[in-house]
DNA sequence: TCTAACACGC
DNA sequence: GACGTACGTGTTAGAA
């Protein structure tokens, strides 16, 4: 048997470890994804090719990173700017305490100094193969050289031969670089032939062998356009074959004993262990090579346990911490993997025992989770107790609700307990998590308390991870007939409009592109520039209103814009969500998104269906109650938010005029402008509804003054003489900011808190931002909270007079059922009743009720 | 893949 | 007087 050698291309397989793992620290907090990845691609070439030499190449200096490398599969998040370089640092330190010999020279790319190590081998009679992500290191196929391409992040190797080349890519080793040649690739800085992507360089190549064979028979080429891009790109094309080719020449000094392992034995297993990679440490330790490395202690620090000890009646009144895994499906996602962390360790439950523990968990006292609501769902399947889940995740929202994400790192450093260890086998790794759950609750309860929030998270939020359960598992029926024709009819009206904008321009463009729409209408026509975007010329809404005269084009392209809204985000982009078996949409509310505790919905998202133009609510109308059921019947709260200012400011003239049921607008207008109500013009209660709205969505006299057009200068009348007349919600405001640059923070009714860092900002804007955030939040989250408490006792109710009514949607101050013609009165007056009587103001809460066939009619 | 522009709801 | 101005979700174009 040959001795092996293999090469390793230590760039790609870095880039490509960074995704293939997930986010990972050290004990410090630094992030290590990408080492361990790398070690353990490493680990696994030892394991399936025992080579007796390795040898690891870096590209010197070259560590910025290269999107195009992730090609197939998704990533799903950036390395931060500093992230990968550190990693990239430890992973040497590693190399060189495993003593493996790492190989770099400035100036050229590892590609070529592993070709010059692969040709320079061939003589010594080794198998040699070379390890890599990039598909240009398949030029160096051939009879001596395999090369062994990573798939599926880093999970498989394909090991390419030249039969295997010819069956997956269609092309040869020697014309793997002419096609680059042609193709050019960004990143590496070649720049082929403008144009000329993988399908064409590939025919021509097929075709022609070489770039050299191409320009030869330059005029048998297909393709008028082609054969002038060549022609126009000859000198380049030449220049990318140089580039693209690896050098196999490279002045480097190598000798075979350079790529035998001569680990250092002192420091090596002290640097695993303070990485956490105890268990690759153990494994590197059963190569004969690595041996002289102590093996890991085999310390747990989380018992196994075996479902012996931990039978199904023995969670019975206990706190344990559940993780599961999940296949997403409707109405509820499947189980997968599921695992137990008990105070004696942690049990990994088979498939085939879920049935008997998951019915158990309801007897539990505490089911500590990070995915609460998935596992609610996951649960419904087997059993129809609700579980007494304990959601971390959804506290960590609480405690702090501005974040972007709540991953596993974040709360193990909020938290201060560390991750388990990595581990690229999910069941191990889930069982990890759930002890790490486990570890953290009691932490967790310790700041909910300490913020106040102990009684919003187990009075609201925690009953409303159920209520937004069975409603995602409800799901929404959608006419899929009626939406095809609507879709049919309104493509077919969008297309007629489309072909008249390109009559009236004179030529054809993309009508969807902002940039070409630009140029046809504020060069080509001449057309008063209004606006510009960063980019270029603005063509909003806003801007082609104004121009709406100007030219008989202008309302084409409103009217084409507004079809072409309506076609691709809500008819092609809900058709394919519908679900075949049950004609139901099933949406995901997420409780864990707003600054201020509102819901968002997604995938899709339902919060955001048409209302206000006749074409939109035909959308709407497709919404309709599903078998079994007849109506559909909606709630809203009439002007909560204003309701609220007047409670929570204790205002006389707004209290007033809720309790005497005014249209609250034109009271404001009346008041404002001082004129007697019933003078009020549509204009100045447009204007003062404006006002209204100002107030609470918290926006500027510049976003006033841009909402209704009007000056600034006026806008910021508008406040000043708003606040004049109601100086009781003046001095409530002021409160609010001097509370908030105390604490640092803004609460609402139920004690929900909202962080403002820049309340204290030096920076006018942030902290004029804060400013108003410090005067919206009380407003918009109160609101927020009361709807969530009506969604849950509505819940509630339904379930306790065991009625078929479902909740359906929460659009921010609306909720949404189906209910069947028997029960439609009942449960109009329950949620009306259920909604209003909620909490207790100073005002009335009061909520509209309407119902009909459809969710359009039910307005 | 990522950003910008745009548009829908509250 | 400058600062650059409600949030969240989704689609499309265009650059890389």
């Amino acid at each position: 048997m040959k001795e092996k050698l293999v090469i390793i291309d230590g760039n790609s397989l870095l880039y490509r470890a960074f995704y293939a793992i997930p986010m990972l620290t050290d004990s410090q907090g630094h992030p290590t994804n990408a080492v361990y990845g790398f070690l353990n691609m490493l680990l696994k070439l030892y394991e399936q090719l025992d080579p007796q030499y390795v040898a690891v190449a870096f590209d010197k200096g070259k560590h910025t990173f290269r999107n195009d490398m992730f090609d197939g599969y998704k990533a799903t998040r950036k390395p931060a700017p500093d992230e990968l370089q550190p990693q990239f640092a430890l992973i040497r330190e590693v190399l060189a305490c495993l003593g493996i010999h790492i190989l770099e020279l400035a100036g050229y790319e590892g590609d070529d100094i592993i070709g010059t190590i692969a040709k320079g081998m061939e003589q010594q009679q080794l198998d040699i193969a070379v390890v890599t992500g990039d598909r240009d290191a398949l030029q160096l196929v051939d009879d001596d050289i395999t090369v062994y391409l990573t798939k599926k992040g880093i999970t498989t190797m394909l090991a390419v031969t030249p039969a295997v080349m010819d069956e997956e890519y269609g092309y040869t080793p020697a014309q793997v670089i002419d096609m680059k040649a042609l193709m050019g690739d960004t990143s590496d800085n070649i720049p082929g032939v403008p144009g000329v992507g993988e399908k064409t360089a590939l025919k021509l190549i097929s075709q022609f062998q070489t770039v050299e064979g191409v320009y030869d028979h330059i005029d048998e080429v297909k393709g008028k356009k082609l054969k002038e891009k060549l022609a126009d790109n000859k000198a380049k094309a030449m220049l990318s074959k140089e580039l693209a080719t690896i050098c196999c020449a490279v002045p480097i000094e190598y000798t075979l004993s350079m790529f035998t392992p001569a680990p250092r034995e002192e420091e090596v297993a002290d640097l695993f262990r303070s990485l956490g990679f105890k268990n690759l440490l153990e494994r590197f330790a059963a190569f004969d090579r690595f041996s002289s490395i102590a093996a890991a202690e085999p310390v747990r620090q989380v018992p196994v346990l075996t479902a012996a000890q931990v039978q199904p009646e023995s969670l019975s009144g206990k706190v344990i911490a559940v993780e599961g895994i999940y296949t997403e499906g409707v109405p509820a996602p499947q189980l997968d993997a599921l695992a137990i962390a008990t105070d004696q360790g942690v049990l990994s439950v088979d498939a085939s025992q879920f049935a008997a523990y998951v019915p158990a968990l309801a007897n539990a006292a505490t089911v500590i989770t990070t995915e609460g609501k998935r596992l609610a769902k996951a649960v419904s399947l087997y059993t129809s107790a609700r579980l007494p889940v304990a959601d971390i995740v959804l506290a960590a929202y609480l405690l702090d609700p501005t974040r972007t994400s709540y991953g596993l790192s974040y709360l193990s450093e909020k938290f201060a307990i560390p991750l388990g260890e990595a581990d690229t086998d999910d069941k191990i790794r889930l069982a990890s998590d759930a002890a790490f759950a486990y570890a953290v609750w009691p932490k967790v309860k310790d700041e909910l308390e300490q913020d106040g929030l102990t009684a919003l998270y187990h009075t609201m939020e925690i009953p409303l991870i159920h209520t937004l359960a069975v409603m995602e598992m409800n799901g929404f029926t959608v006419d899929t007939q009626r939406l095809m024709d609507m879709d049919r009819d309104l493509s077919q009206q969008a297309d007629v409009l489309e072909e008249e904008i390109y009559d009236d321009a004179g030529e054809q463009f993309n009508i969807n592109s902002t940039k070409q729409l630009g140029v046809i209408l504020f060069e080509k026509l001449q057309l008063p520039v209004i606006k510009k975007t960063k980019t270029g010329y603005s063509t909003d809404s806003a801007v082609l209103e104004a121009l709406s005269d100007k030219h008989p084009m202008i309302p084409k392209i409103l009217q084409f814009r507004a079809l072409k809204k309506l076609i691709s985000t809500y008819l092609d982009g809900l058709e394919p969500l519908i679900s075949q078996e049950t004609g139901r949409i099933y949406t995901h509310f997420n409780q864990m998104v707003t600054a201020t505790g509102r819901l968002s919905s997604s995938d899709p998202n339902l919060q955001n269906i048409p209302i206000r133009t006749e074409q939109g609510k035909k959308i709407r109308s497709l919404f309709v109650p599903g078998k079994g059921y007849d109506y559909i019947l909606s709630g809203d709260y009439s002007q909560i938010e204003l309701r609220l200012l007047a409670h929570l400011s204790q205002d006389p003239t707004m209290i007033d005029g809720f309790l005497h049921g005014q249209d609250i607008h034109r009271r404001t207008a009346s008041e404002v402008f001082d004129i007697p109500f019933d003078e009020v013009t549509p204009e100045q209660r447009a204007h003062a509804k404006a006002v209204n709205f100002g107030i609470i969505y918290g926006i500027s006299d510049f976003g006033l003054a841009r909402n209704i057009a009007i000056s600034r200068k006026q806008a910021k009348e508008y406040i000043e003489s708003y606040f004049a007349r109601y100086n009781t919600i003046r001095s409530y405001m002021d409160g609010l900011v001097a509370q908030a640059h105390e604490t640092g923070m803004a609460k609402t009714m139920f004690g929900r808190l909202r962080k403002l860092p820049d309340i204290n900002n030096k920076n006018f804007t942030r902290r004029s931002f804060a400013e108003r955030t410090a005067m919206n939040t009380p407003i918009q989250g109160s609101a927020a909270d009361i709807i969530k408490l009506a969604m849950n006792a509505v819940q509630d109710e339904l379930e306790k007079r065991g009625l078929q009514s479902h909740l359906l949607v929460q659009v921010h101050d609306e909720l949404v059922l189906e209910v069947p013609q028997k029960e439609k009165d009942e449960v109009a007056a329950l949620l009306k009743d259920t909604m209003e009587h909620v909490v207790n103001l100073s005002v009335p809460l009061t909520v509209d009720i309407h119902y009909g066939k459809n969710w359009e009619e039910a307005k």
